[in-house]
DNA sequence: CCTACCGATCGGTAGG
DNA sequence: CCTACCGATCGGTAGG
């Protein structure tokens, strides 16, 4: 049997296994978050991998490309949650794509919570930062978009600037990032239910309301 | 007319006018929250301020003591208002207290909002960052006692977790200091009201609605 | 002796 | 994957 000329798989590693990209942003992401993008040296991420410096800049070519590959995760993961809320041919009034979309986003919050913490703590001192930003945009807007959809329909309350609700409800959103321990007592399926609870509950004309019992 | 001995005023300056530490720690905040703690130099604040280094040194000793200073004035706020909130003496229902508490908190987040902004990102790397949040958790926890005290009284829904509620509102309220513009359309006493509507209104067991029109 | 401020430079550390 | 370095810049301080 002869190996073709180009395998499409990856080919044998020789020497020692040694790091793959993932798991040197993975602990960069973990870095970045505990001590801040800034305070973390490069020196800091070889020590915490084992690596020297030297030998990590093997593995990754800046600082900056483990920042833009976290926040492209996130970017990913939320644009495509959005999307599919709010696509052409998507099913059910505003309402309902409304409320699905803040239950997927509590999940995609903490399936994915150490890239959206630190997209959500980005505020554009570089071009990598404010493309994130920019696309982060996006997906706000189309967000407000279904709110002010949703009290067209009469499902929300009118009394208040669609915009404002917007920004209320999935500020309370993205918090939970910063203190949410998936290891702690609260569920994803609680906290999930807890959030569309309390905003939605509260901001729908005259939705029921759980019994209590 | 003779002057007494020890003027209780101000001597007069002799000199240039200068800047005042007020000044500085004014223009160090707003340095701080555009660009980050981290990524401020000292000379950068002195330009901002049309200094040198040296002589922006002559008006404060360090530049973590900018952040102490800045960070003592959010904690300070906060303390007080929940300090008034939950002293012993305090009127009202504990559901009362909570409603004033919100609205009291959304003021001061928008008279503060530099301070308090930069309170909300710090994240514990330093003594000085320890110590604020420290004192932010008391204030933390007292929010949640109250939260929880109004669930007991049977005012607040009791099928979710009182910590849960109370990190959802609050992560709500403080979620405005990253977009709110105090020269945008929303004024703050509609900003105050659009946060107890959409939260409380939400929150409270059969609490009146709003009637539209 | 004061307040306000300067040009130059300290010992260390950053990302690469 | 390493030791040995770089150009630059950091927060802070010297003398005047």
């Amino acid at each position: 049997m002869t190996s073709p000329p180009t395998a499409p798989t990856a080919p044998p590693r020789r020497g020692r296994p040694g790091h793959d990209q993932a798991a040197v942003l993975g602990t960069a992401i973990d870095l970045f978050i505990r001590q801040g993008y800034d305070a973390t040296s490069m020196a800091d991420l070889a020590a915490a991998l084992g690596l020297s410096k030297s030998s990590l800049y093997h593995h990754v070519p800046s600082k900056e490309r483990l920042l833009e590959l976290a926040l492209d995760e996130a970017l990913g993961e939320l644009t495509a949650v959005v999307e599919a809320a709010t696509a052409e041919g998507a099913a059910g009034t505003s309402y309902e794509r409304l409320r699905r979309v803040v239950e997927d986003g509590v999940r995609l919050l903490v399936d994915h919570q150490p890239a959206v913490t630190l997209l959500l703590r980005v505020h554009g001192n570089t071009d990598v930062e404010r493309a994130a930003l920019e696309r982060r945009r996006w997906v706000d807007d189309r967000l407000a978009d279904l709110v002010a959809a949703a009290v067209a329909e009469g499902a929300l309350r009118a009394d208040l600037d669609p915009g404002l609700v917007s920004r209320l409800l999935f500020g309370m959103v993205n918090s939970l990032v910063e203190w949410y321990d998936v290891d702690g007592p609260v569920d994803v399926d609680q906290l999930a239910a807890a959030v569309v609870a309390t905003a939605l509950d509260g901001l729908a004309v005259g939705a029921p309301r759980s019994a209590p019992g």
